[in-house]
DNA sequence: TTCATTATGTATCGATTGGTATAAAACTAA
DNA sequence: TTAGTTTTATACCAATCGATACATAATGAA
């Protein structure tokens, strides 16, 4: 019967035998975000990691790998907690209400006093003396704007763009800004003056 | 007579006492930039440096001081060379001219293959374990968005600009895209590409 | 109980970090 | 030459890096 148990989430686990663990791996993955999101991948040393997890080391090399993978791990939790706005945005009706959206919502996260400055996916690893971990959030962020332009390419089918409209460049500019606002973010800006660069950004969005 | 030499620059030194460094602190400091901008502050290490600088480590301790200040002073040079282009747009007479000068001049940058991808002053130290680094980056970088504020501001006197335009919005709406494009080219973007969203950005500059 | 299994806590590993002590080398001045 | 000065090169420092060995603690199963 063990194939039941693939791909099905038990609320409360089946009681493994062993020690069982003395931590929320959830809780631990988000702490560990906020060490990497405010000091980057390489500023993140694993004694401020274990101290933020409330976890000592062989815990965590054991639940999560080693600081790659565990920095992974907070990527994919980063795109579905905070960044979940994103997602979301993607699905309304119109290409412009898709665009306001991602950026008074990326406006909004300045001033979430729970959360650092900045996007985790620009100041995780813009250089880093890993490539490869370099490389991998530079994919990711490629991929977030790879979604956008899909979206904008519908948009543009369904006649909610101009016919002249390019959505892979209208994408490559509204990822611009996002960006931009992460990078004023991190450098102290308020969601008041980033929403008012949001309003600014917006006049560039071409009307039917 | 040494108050003669003092602010006076000879091409030759005056053969000083003591045995004549090997190197020329330009060239190194041109090197150290390359490393600091490609790997950041906390990515660079010492031995990437010295290897780099192809000067060994007393040297480099006895011309630059230590860590820190070498960054500082490549930053210095950063902004009076690489980024020299921006100081020039802000003398240009409009301030569309020198929005646009500042936008392509940032979209050159990406494919100038002797230099490394993206912006020293992002990602330089944008998420940086040391809290002083950060903020020295994040000083400057805000220093570069009040320069251009000022010459908005003037524009606005000059009547260059509507009278219901804000300068300080407008420098920030600029800064933000020029940051954004840093990281952009940091994934790979290249000025092709950002022209485009240079154009796209344009669009949305106050018309008088 | 006893065994098997897994997690925890401590202590430590080799490698690398930023930073120096020290002595030889290369120059000027006398 | 000789003394004085500065740079160079080697070797090294303590501290920290990411990652583990090992013994103990805590569970389920027998």
């Amino acid at each position: 019967m063990v194939y039941l148990l693939i791909g099905m989430k038990s609320k409360t686990a089946p009681a493994l035998p062993g020690r069982p663990r003395a931590f929320d791996p959830d809780i631990a993955l988000d702490r560990a975000m906020h060490v990497f999101w405010a000091k980057g991948y390489e500023g993140a040393a694993l004694s401020d990691l274990t101290r933020a997890m409330r976890i000592n080391r062989p815990s965590l090399y054991a639940a999560f790998g080693n600081k790659v993978q565990l920095f992974r791990k907070v990527l994919d939790r980063y795109m579905d907690g905070p960044v979940g706005y994103f997602g979301k945005a993607l699905a309304l009706p119109t290409a412009r209400g898709v665009v306001e959206d991602i950026f008074f919502g990326t406006a909004r996260m300045a001033d979430d006093a729970t959360i650092p400055a900045g996007c985790l996916m620009v100041q995780g690893a813009l250089a880093c003396g890993d490539a490869s971990v370099r490389k991998e959030v530079a994919a990711r962020r490629t991929a977030a704007e790879f979604a956008l332009r899909r979206r904008l390419q519908r948009a543009k089918r369904e006649g909610d763009l101009p016919k002249n409209a390019d959505p892979t460049e209208l994408a490559h500019y509204v990822m611009t800004v996002v960006r931009g606002m992460a990078v004023q973010s991190a450098g102290g800006a308020g969601c008041d003056q980033l929403r008012r660069v949001a309003q600014i950004a917006l006049r560039a969005w071409p009307t039917r």
